[in-house]
DNA sequence: GGCGCAAACGTAAACGTTTTCATGGAAGCT
DNA sequence: AGCTTCCATGAAAACGTTTACGTTTGCGCC
């Protein structure tokens, strides 16, 4: 069980060959008789031989690992971005050391500091990171990439979602479909996302009905929130005729408190909410929202991240946005058909 | 921005003490004076050192570092492993590399072998993996636990799902709400978990109604096969009055399949599924289901693991079967409120 | 045949830690 | 006072690689 591992060394020296020519051969780096690649390359195989990472890491200062410090996340969110981002990590032969569910700036600084030497790059998403605490926490030389984040920095590419559009689009349709009085359910003060949806919910009023009164209703993105929010806003004498909540959980849990109290939707009241999870489409009826393309956030942060790991790489850093579409279904009025179709089939999970 | 790390050496240098009593303090080993710590912690804060994992690792032999290897895997299952994981791994200060994403054998075992000298120890949930499988590809020192798997080994410990239990509670259920009747729309052939709900079918059967005939279906997991199963169920010249999925998602394509034909659920037929997914409870009606506890599976398995790291540890290898429970919903004539109680609130996702 | 040159290969330094061992000095004991 | 004991500290080895540099070898050319 404890037995040493074999070495390099122990190659070089049952191939008659010096620890100099093994490394080369396996990393091919040229310079070594085809035959003498050969004879290593057997022996290698023969003895199991596996590179230490560690050592190798130590002199060429490279781990091929690339690190995705990310907040305490559930469902769908969490599951979809790591999907996007394993996935293009593992297009460029790179590693993925996932550090979530730390909420808080101290945990975050920790779980940031804890990767030096043990990652070429970062992912970060966190409410709490700012230039400042990069400043602080990352070795000078560690390229990262914000995902979803306010700060504008010139050292650190950002990824956003592009929230605020995405409201705004799913609010004028709303207002399109003859709902002037459009309430809306905010996520929590402090989240970027939910800030920039209550940007464009307020710019869509603005723009496209102006004389309608804004109404706002708070929420924090969890269901029992929107079920409140729900409840709040039928409570109100002039009932809104369309509700845009900042989330789909809080969406259907507004939802049910709109069924609970008899109220058609969208007959009655039009419903939207945003992220499109999975649920959107099994409620009763289907949730319109906003569909947010989780998978290729993280892929396209993992290539800017990939990106800034090559040297030779010039691009200056930036903010990018990623677009989203509204997606219609029947909550909103749309005319979508009574049961959603079967999705297309996606490799099942293994349970 | 290329600036050198600051190392133990500068510290020490600074400090005006050797690079030993430097390690001596940040590592608590003891055996120094309370002053010269005070003034190692303070040279080591001001100048921003933090230890190299690598070279730490080439001396110690440990990376702190748990390497997760899973197949391509969606959705909820995923996420909550992950989570379940991670919880555990950072409360024992241990980092999590995960390797997902990888069918078939060949990929199995690049990602395993990428892992020597990155991890102190492995979980690995794949179909790929049996005994030969670990011997080749898993340096002789590696500790690895198994999950979900069928293999019975004396060096690996395995951590199951009773898949076989939950689905024969559930038939065994669906039968005393007297359908004696119940169809069983099955999981892959190569799945583990498919095969052990496919035993605990024709067990319930076997036991509770040896008269009722077997009636199982072929499905893949996903929601279409589901629904194509439930139209193959509606025309046979005996329909079954209950039908039992090996997973939720084929349960709900049997539902719409159900609904679309005006087949009430549960009034003529019930219906259950398996895994206790997030939208079990939002299609109409409620999907009665078996829950996993896939967190605590991934808690227990790093657990597990992390015990295996202790060299002090003893525990022989075992295969260890977490059980499931069976939650009644509407789908199977239960009696459940009509709307689905908000869920308590958990931390949102971040957008 | 001597010369130079390139290709193949080996030697040893370097990476940044931890840890063993040696050393010096202070303190305790008789 | 002389002895041992113990503790804080430092010097240096070790971990397993990569790689800069030096050495050998083979070969063609004059």
């Amino acid at each position: 069980m404890a037995t040493k591992n074999t070495t390099i060394r122990d190659v070089a020296r049952e191939a008659k060959v010096s620890v100099a020519s093994v490394s080369r051969v396996l990393n091919g780096t040229g310079g070594v008789t085809p035959e003498t690649q050969r004879i290593v390359r057997e022996v290698a195989a023969r003895l199991h031989y596996v590179p230490d990472n560690a050592a190798r890491s130590l002199i060429t200062g490279r781990t091929h690992t690339i690190g995705a410090v990310l907040p305490d996340l559930y469902g769908e969110f969490f599951s979809e971005l790591i999907r996007g981002i394993d996935l293009a990590a593992r297009a460029r032969g790179l590693h993925l050391l996932v550090s979530s569910s730390h909420d808080g700036v101290d945990a975050a600084a920790a779980a940031v500091r804890a990767m030096r030497g043990r990652v070429d790059g970062m992912l970060i998403l966190s409410e709490h990171v700012d230039e400042k605490f990069l400043e602080e926490n990352l070795p000078a030389s560690l390229p990262a990439v914000l995902l979803d984040s306010p700060v504008k920095s010139t050292r650190f590419p950002v990824l956003n979602i592009d929230s605020r559009a995405g409201a705004l689009a799913m609010v004028q349709h709303l207002i399109e479909k003859g709902r002037q009085n459009v309430a809306f359910i905010a996520g929590p003060k402090s989240n970027f996302d939910a800030q920039q949806r209550d940007k464009g919910y307020r710019a869509a009023m603005a723009k496209h009905a102006p004389d309608a009164p804004l109404n706002i209703v708070a929420g924090d993105f969890s269901e029992e929130s929107g079920y409140r929010a729900g409840r709040e806003l039928l409570a109100q004498k002039k009932r809104p005729n369309a509700v845009f909540a900042a989330n789909d959980m809080m969406a259907v849990g507004c939802l049910y408190a709109f069924k609970e109290a008899g109220v058609d939707v969208p007959g009655d009241i039009a419903l939207a909410g945003f992220d499109d999870i999975l649920i959107a489409r099994y409620v009763t009826p289907p949730l319109s929202t906003v569909q947010v393309r989780i998978a290729d956030l993280g892929r396209i942060a993992l290539e800017r991240l990939a990106a800034l790991l090559d040297p030779t790489d010039t691009t200056p850093a930036s903010v990018q946005t990623l677009g989203c579409d509204i997606v219609v279904r029947e909550t909103c009025g749309g005319n979508a058909s009574a049961a959603p179709a079967p999705r297309k089939p996606k490799r099942p999970p293994s349970t």
